[in-house]
DNA sequence: TCGCCAATAATGTATAGACATAATTGAAAC
DNA sequence: GTTTCAATTATGTCTATACATTATTGGCGA
């Protein structure tokens, strides 16, 4: 381990203390006064943490009311990770999320995502199917951690979107996203109410807070309905949308 | 427009001297004492604005050696723009690019997103089939600007990947990417070696260098050959494959 | 000629202080 | 009470300097 410089030392301390939850969204950091008297050093050394962290969208600073961890936007910017419920409401249509099943459970010793994603500990098994004005759009199932998100447990999904809810309430740092086309299958074809074969986009999607799981989604989305879109590049350049 | 501060004025000259072309990859860049020379200020004000470059992958700097505009490997962290050709090899298998059709030509007036590519100038249009093992994988449409990568007007591609090449010798700053799933129509499905109506994935990308854009591709891949994977994250917490 | 070592040139980190800027707060004036 | 203005506080920028680190370069010696 060779001896960190101090502004990295600062920067990743706090970091740590954002990508843990210990310092939740909306809470003012210390001063850099504060920061340059409990580090020792100067102002300058502070400062130079604290702007690599704003650099890096995790914190926001303003003029004389001192810095602030940033709301969960983390995403916006890098991909349009599809919050399906917003973007069927922008559209002008009706979004409904129909729960068809919910329980929590032990991972599948057999899955190897599963057992990734929660360890020893239990998961959330949701089960539920995407509407637009009352046509199916995308049929998905989701594992959440429990350990991660035990605020989950206490939702009630059945008309809300768990990846909506999910996106406002858990910012995620790292996402795995595996996309593919597909038949679909005869069950998946009779819950989004298309001919069995008709193709499919298949999404798998995992995130992570730091080095822990958060949810994993597998969605089958009628292809004729849906374009998966994104984005990438400095925000700096991106004009116009 | 207010005042840009100092270190931002030196950060975006060096970065809009790189995006546009005017310093290549692997040139170097002035250094520190240069800099502060030229802009009559000190040395940490030029120091900001190389390690904010740095920090955003634009340059690399080395210790004695000095600061050189990095290789574009802009991508490489933040998705895997799939290059097939390389892919391809890494599996193990042998890639070949079959060259169906070659042409210079100005873009069609009644696309949008071909005017929008090259404006009044000319447009280079590819179309090919990728090979892996000598089995169809994916067939492509794409379109280049020819301002933008004149130097593409030289290149023989009949057996190596334009995507390959374009990714070796164009940065690009910004990437739109439109992903669906269609059935295959008859034309594609007879280049494929598919039956007609096969679940294809369909991968729409334009990439910009700047405000320039640099080609524009369409690809149907045979759906149960080929999955695309994003990864989203920060490079520190990326740990493990 | 080859290999080692020291001088050198570049970046990396840190300091202490100065002044600029902006937003909030509180006090004074109406 | 309400408005206005000034003081305060926190971040933003910049300077000048010092010493640390590291890789290259060139020279010296075997």
């Amino acid at each position: 381990m060779t001896t960190l410089p101090l502004h990295e030392r600062i920067r990743s301390e706090i970091e740590a203390a954002i990508l843990s939850g210990a310092l939740v969204p909306g809470a003012r950091l210390p001063t850099e006064h504060d920061l340059m008297r409990e580090y020792g050093c100067a102002r300058m050394t502070v400062n130079k943490a604290l702007s690599a962290l704003a650099a890096a969208g995790l914190i926001d600073r303003r003029k004389r009311a001192g810095s602030f961890v940033a709301r969960p936007k983390v995403h916006s910017m890098v991909l349009d990770v599809p919050d399906l419920e917003q973007e069927v409401v922008q559209r002008g249509q009706h979004y409904r999320f129909e729960l068809l099943g919910r329980e929590a459970k032990r991972p599948d010793a057999g899955s190897a995502v599963e057992v990734q994603l929660a360890g020893r500990g239990e998961l959330l098994a949701i089960e539920g199917v995407h509407h637009a004005d009352g046509v199916p759009l995308a049929h998905e199932t989701r594992f959440v951690s429990l350990s991660a998100v035990p605020e989950i447990a206490g939702q009630d999904f059945d008309g809300a979107s768990p990846g909506a809810w999910l996106l406002k309430h858990v910012p995620w740092t790292e996402a795995e996203t595996r996309i593919a086309a597909v038949a679909a299958d005869r069950a998946t074809a009779a819950r989004l109410k298309i001919p069995a074969a008709t193709a499919c986009l298949f999404v798998e999607r995992r995130t992570w807070r730091g080095n822990e799981g958060i949810t994993l989604v597998r969605q089958h989305f009628v292809g004729a309905a849906y374009d998966l879109i994104a984005r990438f590049g400095s925000a700096r350049s991106m004009a116009g949308g």
